[in-house]
DNA sequence: GCGAAGCTTCGATCAGGATCGAAGCATGGC
DNA sequence: GCCATGCTTCGATCCTGATCGAAGCTTCGC
């Protein structure tokens, strides 16, 4: 019918869930493996292989195999610049998932990304952390002090294990619902664990959602002042 | 699964050929009632209306009934943005409808988008006023200066009026054919609409192309001196 | 080497939605 | 009023594609 650039077959690709999400989370900048990526989707692996598959014949994403990982990342930054124009088109128009379900509150209070703690909570820890100076750095290059070090061992981490382990130990991820960084990370994974085992929180069975007990929360608050982050930025 | 605004429904109503067809032909800015999309779209009536009906639910667009027709319009200007940004994405990632049109060259030259001047004239324009300093900023924001208005003001364009509208005066808008900015927003409207009261451009009919008649070009020409933007960036 | 982990391919299932025929509702011309 | 025109709703069909189980392939740890 018409000729020149078919924006159709971009569209759909955008208009999956699962793809959407993959982007939206590749749009931080940093490359992911497909298991992560497939995670973040909430699919299998072999579902997300299939969108990986499709999203790198187009051209939007570019995958370099690494060891047995293969990581993912945009090809370029006009795929972010879309998918910003199409989030302020969507927020515009009125198309927010908040009103969907009454879990989505929940998942921006607090929420597993990937295998460590997200969301407003999330946020507030590392904000505490380095407010403190237990945490050095910004963005995503993170570093652990000293007294991090003695704090998270109190805490019963065993840091020296957490160190040798090939992940970097600490890792800033951005967070998509408060747009700031949360931990991740080996230390960022085995805090939320300890949240676990402490009995301070556990996810919800088939959602992202972390629940905190009630005392866990007071908890957390005592030994991380959440409080001093209330609504501030605009 | 995420909370934010939604991409995905967005996205998945572009990524339909009959919708896509339909919003491109509304990007050219004026209202195409629901018979007239339904040719464009290359679709029955009876599917032309389901499609129109949840770009409408999804306000994308908008109807109005005038007798027994029902004109319909893009909700606003971000619509063809959003267009716009995925034609180049389309572009850059290689996805070209296979058929070229004979119109193909004149569209790169000089097309409304939406309401404004686009194609290597628009671009051009854009540039030769930031060149003289009467545009400042880069990218999306944009500010007339003092001179500029002297100069908006001398082309016979009341700034003042304009500047009390709703819409921003200045912004930069992405081209897909020249993948730099044009001039759109209030000014680069009014622009456009002083250039069909001059005589130097018409629109064609039932295409967005934008021809010049020789006069008119050579007035262009010698007032925003486009010869001075050859092939430069890289 | 052997087993485990990460990723992809194959095959089957299943739902959503694009499409059109036919009918129903308005509006305008006469 | 009566018919023609323009648009929408209803119902049925059909097909693309998202999904996951199972198996295959490669790479790493030991």
């Amino acid at each position: 019918m018409k000729s020149g650039p078919d924006i159709t077959t971009i569209a759909a690709l955008l208009g999956d869930p699962a793809r959407a999400n993959m982007l939206t989370a590749l749009s931080a900048g940093q490359a992911l493996t497909a298991g992560e990526l497939a995670r973040e989707a909430g699919v299998t692996a072999q579902t997300a292989s299939s969108h990986l598959g499709k999203l790198s014949a187009a051209h939007l994403i570019e995958g370099r195999k690494q060891g047995r990982h293969v990581y993912y990342a945009l090809s370029g930054p006009d795929v972010a610049g879309v998918l910003e124009a199409l989030t302020g088109l969507a927020e515009r128009t009125g198309h927010t998932r908040v009103r969907t379900g009454p879990r989505q509150p929940a998942l921006r209070r607090a929420r597993v990304c990937y295998d460590h703690l997200a969301g407003d909570l999330g946020v507030a820890l590392l904000d505490s952390l380095t407010h403190r100076g237990l945490i050095v750095g910004a963005g995503e290059t993170l570093v652990l002090s000293e007294g991090g070090e003695t704090f998270m061992t109190a805490l019963g981490l065993d840091v020296a294990a957490l160190s040798r382990l090939r992940r970097p130990l600490c890792k800033g991820c951005l967070d998509w619902s408060v747009r700031r960084s949360h931990l991740a990370g080996a230390l960022g994974a085995a805090l939320l664990e300890r949240f676990y085992r402490l009995g301070w929180a556990q996810r919800e069975a088939g959602s992202r959602v972390v629940s905190f007990s009630p005392r866990g929360l007071e908890a957390f608050r005592e030994i991380f002042g959440v409080a001093a982050e209330p609504e501030a930025a605009a």
